[in-house]
DNA sequence: CAGTACGCCTGGTAGC
DNA sequence: TGCTACCAGGCGTACT
């Protein structure tokens, strides 16, 4: 499932692969994945268009065409595109294809349908609903120690599903979630508003650096995600807790244990990661 | 406003 | 074997 660095492979993929191309013409094969567009609307309004290049903001792929035109691109959770020889015969779940005019396609593929295009004048992209009230880049400049423990006292959610709430900070999903708990040995159930100024202060590193180094691994492959040249990532290789119910932390050896919190599977260790404060 | 439950979708798999 | 039931989870929406 594509959480930020996912989505930045993808980015980098796509601004090798198709930064520059033109669009001939496109087929929109499931409409129901267009926000703000008919069908009829978004070949009209892009065809001819220039790709430029590919920005990112949070999950949000922000594809720029010329004419001062964005693709808002959200892939949810099995969102792919892949760049295929003109004529190659669409697979069973590609819902776009844009015809290139150099004799390729850039295909959207997405099993589960989940994702979603919107196309919007380029600097409007913050009034498409997600990207509103979208949290700070987790990055050492953009997601500061402050914000965080301003944010944290206010919230009594258990932080697991505070951390996937994208209005707070952007980019994690379900399984960096789980790992950077682990990784700062906090249980997922702890009130946000529980966490010490040097757990958030270990959390905010740990989050920052797992990112980094996902993206550096081209991302994690846990069901159908691939890049931009269909290749799979190489992250899930080092993966900590997430997917590894029963089996022994790699701290402390205790099996890891699998619950449900706000209707997400959540892995974390028993032992290193507390219910109880400090 | 903050917090929570559900719907959207399909493929894979556990269980009978 | 073949069927059903359920799980995977990002995000918008509806609701408390």
């Amino acid at each position: 499932m594509p959480e930020l660095p996912e989505v930045e492979t993808v980015r980098r993929g796509l601004n090798e692969l198709v930064g520059g191309s033109e669009i001939k013409t496109i087929e929109v094969l499931y409409p129901k994945m267009l926000n703000n567009l008919t069908a009829d609307q978004f070949i009209a309004t892009l065809s001819g268009r220039t790709i430029e290049k590919v920005d990112r903001r949070g999950k949000y792929l922000l594809i720029r065409l010329s004419g001062d035109l964005t693709i808002v691109s959200h892939l949810r959770m099995e969102g792919n595109y892949d760049v295929v020889p003109e004529g190659t015969t669409p697979h069973k779940h590609t819902h776009i294809i844009f015809h290139l005019t150099d004799g390729r396609e850039l295909r959207y593929n997405d099993t589960r349908k989940f994702g979603r295009m919107a196309v919007v004048n380029t600097g409007d992209e913050y009034t498409v609903s997600g990207l509103k009230t979208i949290g700070p880049e987790p990055t050492e400049k953009t997601l500061k120690l402050e914000y965080m423990e301003q944010i944290f006292a206010k919230s009594k959610k258990a932080v697991k599903p505070f951390l996937l709430d994208q209005s707070k900070i952007a980019g994690l999903g379900n399984i960096y979630a789980d790992e950077v708990l682990w990784m700062s040995k906090i249980h997922p159930e702890r009130p946000a508003n529980s966490l010490t100024i040097a757990e958030l202060k270990e959390l905010r590193s740990n989050i920052i650096l797992e990112l980094q180094k996902a993206i550096a691994g081209h991302g994690t492959t846990v069901h159908s995600y691939s890049n931009a040249y269909g290749e799979a990532g190489s992250f899930q290789n080092q993966l900590n807790v997430y997917g590894r119910e029963g089996e022994p932390c790699l701290r402390c050896g205790t099996p890891i244990v699998k619950i449900k919190l706000a209707q997400r599977g959540t892995h974390f260790c028993p032992n290193c990661q507390v219910l109880t404060e400090e």
